[in-house]
RNA sequence: GCACCCUUCGUCUAGCGGUCUAGGACGCCGCCCUUUCACGGCGGAAACACGGGUUCGAGUCCCGUAGGGUGUACCA
């Protein structure tokens, strides 16, 4: 398989379900992709067997292809053990990934009693100097070793104040750096023999040939680590972009937690992808809140660049906006299928009578059902001669487009009443409710018989 | 604690020393359209976090303070 270039991947681990700034991530992805051809990997980073689940995992691939990104290639991490495996094994013979004994407990222990003295909690790499006989006692204990990468560079008697930076030009911010002497040897592998996503990130970019690693800006002291592996791997690395977070309006950060945010939510509450992946994409940068077409034409107009570098509030009003902003332009053949889907079999001009009235595609039924089910009218003793003049004057069938206006034409003369006093009633009585949609295209598909009965204040 | 990033209308932002009595978008308010609500059209109110510098001149540069975000995991 060749990945035309840029490649780029997005990279969720499978244990929850994905929410509006992961799509953020993904939709920079494919948007950068998009741009110049390239290709979209959708990479499964469930190396964490306990808590990586098959179903989130499908539900994320749903999401992403809802919004719109087609990946040219999934890849699991959980079926290329094997390559890191090699890669650790390489590593261990060169003496760049080295076994510690440590429980948790311990460098909590150590980290905390660092932070009391001031010092950075960083790790003091005690284990580089275990000799072998103090590496077979706790063996012999039992313990099994995590194995930490050892970080370019530094020499481990007085590597708190050494300065050791990697560096890297930014797609977002420009010139990073990244001190690795304040950093711990980060630990690639647990003591259990699994491993956390640093490794098999580095490995899978480098062998998928991933040109471009666009993702959060929580990613950016990883950064400088991955770049210091990649290079220990005798790769070169990637581009890297790291866009600013969403938060709350509150400025509380999104989490997976936040449930009612997740994509899949988002779909389910009747949002339309386009208007989800425009709030997504478009919020916290310089570009106008609008909605594209496709996301080839959000491509077009978008660059990286224009991402602010501050976080930027999430409010999902902005996507219930666009939303019905997209569905008040919505062709009747765009929407046509999934209005029968919901039971809607009322044709172009009913969808055009409603249509302004929408903020979710769903919200069709509720209009429909006024139409063709049963309404119990909402009738007063105010409305009586507005409803009995309407009765007087009932159109005979057929009715059309011109039926409407030439009866309340009707009433009017009959009752002297005008405006909101003739209005009113009629609408109570004809659906039940005080707002809706203009009721002239409508009327025909009421029909005479349910008109003449809701007048009557009957549910009909 | 330490490190990095950030701070312009309610919100997202433009602004890279004079063209800023600070521009746009969304929201808000008003008017128009409309025999309802909505849609649509037009108009209006609304901001440089604070304090010091530098400079003839600072939203724009520097320092500090405050506030926010992120990181500092055998999470990703």
């Amino acid at each position: 398989m060749t990945l035309t270039p840029p490649v780029v991947r997005f990279a969720p681990s499978p244990t929850g379900y994905i929410h509006i700034g992961n799509a953020r991530t993904a939709l920079y992805n494919a948007l950068v992709a998009m741009k110049d051809g390239g290709s979209f990997i959708l990479r499964f980073d469930d190396t964490d067997l306990e808590r990586s689940r098959a179903e989130y995992a499908d539900q994320i691939e749903a999401d992403i292809r809802w919004l719109g990104i087609e990946p040219a290639l999934i890849v699991r991490q959980s079926e290329r053990f094997a390559h890191y495996n090699q890669v650790a094994e390489d590593l261990k013979k060169r003496g760049l990934l080295y076994p510690c004994y440590e429980t948790p407990e311990e460098l909590d222990r150590k980290r905390a009693l660092q932070r009391a003295r001031g010092l950075p909690p960083v790790y003091d790499r005690a284990a580089l100097k275990l000799t072998e006989a103090e590496r077979a006692a706790y063996q012999g204990e039992g313990r099994k070793p995590h194995w930490r990468f050892l970080l370019t560079n530094f020499d481990g008697d007085s590597f708190a104040t050494q300065s050791n930076s990697v560096g890297w030009d930014d797609m977002c911010r420009g010139a990073q750096t990244v001190d690795l002497a304040a950093l711990s040897d980060p630990v690639l592998i647990r003591a259990d023999g699994t491993y956390l996503y640093t490794l098999p990130s580095v490995v899978d970019d480098i062998d998928l040939g991933v040109t471009h690693v666009i993702r959060g800006e929580d990613h950016v002291t990883n950064t400088g680590v991955q770049i210091d592996i990649f290079r220990a791997l005798g790769a070169e690395a990637p581009i890297f972009g790291h866009h600013n977070l969403l938060t709350l309006a509150s400025g509380e950060g999104l989490s997976k937690r936040l449930g009612s945010l997740s994509v899949a939510a988002l779909n389910g509450d009747g949002m339309e992808p386009q208007a989800v992946a425009a709030v997504a994409a478009l919020i916290g940068t310089s570009q106008p809140l609008e909605l594209s077409p496709t996301l080839e034409d959000l491509a077009r107009s978008f660059s990286l660049s224009q991402v602010s570098r501050a976080p930027a509030k999430f409010d999902p009003e902005d996507v219930e906006r666009l939303n019905a902003k997209l569905l008040h332009a919505l062709p009747f053949e765009a929407v046509s299928e999934r209005l029968e889907a919901l039971g809607v079999t009322g044709d172009s001009r009913f969808w055009h009578a409603v249509r302004p009235n929408l903020t979710r595609l769903t919200e069709a039924k509720n209009w429909w059902d006024i139409v063709s089910g049963i309404v119990e009218p909402d009738v007063d003793d105010a409305g009586g001669d507005v409803r009995n003049a309407a009765l007087e004057a009932l159109p005979e069938t057929p009715w059309d487009e011109e039926t409407w206006p030439t009866w309340t034409k009707a009433i009017r003369e009959a009752t002297g009443q005008k405006g909101r006093a003739l209005f009113m009633p009629l609408r109570r009585a004809l659906t039940g409710l005080d707002h809706g949609p203009e009721i002239g295209p409508l009327l025909p598909l009421i029909g005479r018989t349910k008109a003449e009965s809701r007048l009557r204040g009957q549910a009909a």
